[in-house]
DNA sequence: CGATTTTGACCGGCGC
DNA sequence: GCGCCGGTCAAAATCG
């Protein structure tokens, strides 16, 4: 396994290349881009707006030294990112989480949609709920995770979530949380969590692909030949 | 009152 | 087989 990284400034975009599809770009915030305290939802939209869409940056306490950054770095993480779906190269962010369900699971994202859903009106709740599980644990959907250093657990991302679940993770004293997209058919979920050795540092770890634009700006205006772009 | 969060139960995988 | 652990479910609670 080898590891590079590019370096902007002082700062570093790690790219580990392994086997895991887990991807990890590192967002490294200025105190200054700290984002606003939980349940301030429109701030916190907009700051992490200012990192998605740097043009348009709200976050007025900014310098712009540190919005090039930003900036770079998202582009440079996101270049990778579209690259790299499929690809031989990987970002890991856990070593020692290695994912059992490596391969396959790009194509699982266009295979899997239609199954399962006529099985509701056959089976019981359990024998369905089974299925289902096993299903969903058989494969996995693409996943990168970004490292941010943030006040605030879960940044807004243009996407509506909706969390289901909660859990201590061992040898951390921070819990883990769990959501899922809350758009009907969209199975992407993201997990959040904070780092054990830095609790200011936020992990958010995104698994899947959306099938539609960001609910934010959204009036149903997804052109079909877009669908399958969004990375989230 | 619908949507979302909370929280304990439950499940499967894995190591021993 | 058993216990641990991460991930998910789903009922109850809470929110807006």
């Amino acid at each position: 396994m080898s590891t590079t990284s590019h370096t902007i400034g002082h700062h570093s975009l790690f790219e580990e290349q392994d086997q895991i599809p887990t991807q990890m770009g590192f967002f490294p915030f200025s105190s200054n881009l700290t984002l606003p305290p939980l349940g301030c939802h429109q701030s916190s939209l907009k700051a992490f707006n200012s990192i998605t869409t740097p043009s348009s940056l709200p976050i007025s306490q900014q310098d712009s030294s540190t919005s090039n950054l930003t900036q770079t770095l998202f582009h440079k993480s996101r270049e990778h990112l579209t690259s790299t779906f499929g690809g031989p190269q990987f970002l890991s962010l856990h070593r020692s989480t290695l994912n059992p369900w490596a391969l396959g699971e790009v194509s699982e994202c266009f295979s899997s949609k239609r199954s399962g859903f006529d099985d509701h009106h056959h089976l019981g709740i359990s024998a369905m709920k089974m299925k289902k599980m096993k299903a969903r644990r058989k494969v996995r959907e693409p996943r990168f995770c970004f490292k941010t250093m943030s006040d605030v657990d879960v940044l807004d991302d243009g996407y509506k979530w909706r969390k289901y679940g909660q859990k201590v993770v061992k040898n951390t004293q921070h819990p883990r949380s769990y959501y899922r997209c809350t758009q009907d058919n969209c199975r992407v979920k993201k997990r959040v969590e904070r780092l054990a050795e830095d609790p200011r540092m936020v992990i958010t770890t995104y698994e899947g692909r959306h099938v539609h634009s960001p609910s934010n700006d959204l009036e149903d205006s997804s052109s079909p030949s877009q669908l399958g772009n969004f990375l989230w």
